[in-house]
DNA sequence: AAGGGTATCAACCGCTCGTAT
DNA sequence: AATACGAGCGGTTGATACCCT
């Protein structure tokens, strides 16, 4: 980069050297690294007078704790880490520190970056406003039901399966989803007596939300509606915040039982509230005809082909119409 | 191969909050 | 109680990698 030469406004004595800026050379990251080693984190401006860097405290602190502190971890999120940011982010809004804390070694600056890039990219295309509820119910039918399906075939005997045994079969959700016959089913409820770890988040976080400051960035109903519920009643009690995903991945099928409009799916009656939820009804008029166009699903060239981030499907979009008409 | 458009992500900025004085 | 300062947060920017034509 070449915008380093730009001096702070202040006119002090000894910090006149020019302050670096732009991105960190290898030399200034082992500066750092070798200055925390011996004094450890934290008093940034300190840090920054006396580490010999000319940056300020707060650009350490950053390149620190987003890249070169030992457990910040590097490359894709997976699905799993995918998903729980989604649900958290349906829970909390934009509160990226608070939601990077239940994603070890990932920081608020890279689940913001992917939800800008990877999430509201989806609602620009969507033309859809990301902050509406109808692109959270987007999330909550589409996008994290195919994370789910996705977690479920690349690990069929997968760790969350293993470790928790909640998934009584393999499970197919989105072709259960989107079957031709019939409304999309939820899948199976899990044995009663295995542990709900994603329940548990909810319950856990609800508690937490209304223990602590009020925060009106959620603007999933399903938020609002869970806290109006006695959890307590459907929902084992729980002691502690989930920190691995896998955690919440593995109870995201009980999570769903809750659906939009407050209601608790009954067991033995999995049936998902299509009805309430239409994506004719969210998209303006003619945007979905404009996505799906007659058919030429080839000409959707806004769904990504990498099925890491192709979650939006045209032909499920496709067969959501279908299913929607057949409705009608 | 080149140019343009797009996506990604590291880094910066302004603001708020908490704490010390 | 008022002020100063450091730390942290969320929004935004800009460089660059990547893709497409």
């Amino acid at each position: 980069m070449s915008s380093m030469s730009k001096s702070p406004s202040n006119t002090s004595t000894e910090e006149d050297v020019e302050l670096r800026r732009g991105p960190w050379t290898l030399e200034e990251d082992n500066l750092l690294i070798h200055y925390i080693a011996c004094h450890s984190e934290g008093r940034w401006n300190l840090l920054a007078k006396r580490s010999g860097l000319r940056r300020t405290g707060k650009s350490c602190r950053l390149r620190w704790l987003n890249y070169l502190k030992p457990d910040v971890k590097r490359g894709n999120l997976t699905p799993q880490e995918q998903l729980l940011i989604l649900e958290l982010h349906s829970k909390w809004g934009n509160r990226w520190s608070k939601i990077a804390q239940h994603l070890p070694g990932r920081t608020d600056n890279e689940i913001k970056n992917y939800w800008r890039t990877r999430v509201q990219k989806q609602a620009r295309h969507l033309k859809i406003d990301s902050n509406s509820t109808a692109f959270q119910d987007m999330i909550r039918c589409y996008w994290m039901p195919r994370l789910y399906q996705k977690i479920e075939r690349s690990s069929p005997s997968s760790t969350m399966s293993s470790q928790n045994s909640v998934m009584p079969q393999p499970l197919d959700y989105a072709s259960q989803h989107y079957s031709e016959s019939l409304p999309p089913p939820l899948p199976p409820p899990p044995p009663p007596p295995q542990p709900q770890v994603f329940a548990q988040t909810i319950h856990s976080l609800d508690h937490h939300e209304k223990t602590s400051s009020s925060n009106n960035c959620s603007t999933s109903p399903s938020s609002s509606s869970l806290e109006s519920m006695n959890t307590s009643q459907v929902l084992p009690q729980v002691s502690e915040y989930p920190t691995n995903p896998c955690d919440a991945i593995t109870n995201y099928k009980d999570h769903n039982r809750f659906l939009k409009d407050g209601s608790c799916v009954d067991n033995s009656s999995y049936s998902y509230d299509m009805e309430s939820f239409s994506l004719a009804s969210i998209l303006p008029t003619g945007d979905l005809d404009n996505l799906v166009g007659d058919g030429n699903l080839a000409e959707s060239n806004w769904v990504d082909n990498d099925l890491g981030d192709s979650l939006w499907m045209m032909d499920e979009l496709w067969q959501f119409r279908k299913f929607q008409e057949r409705g009608n």
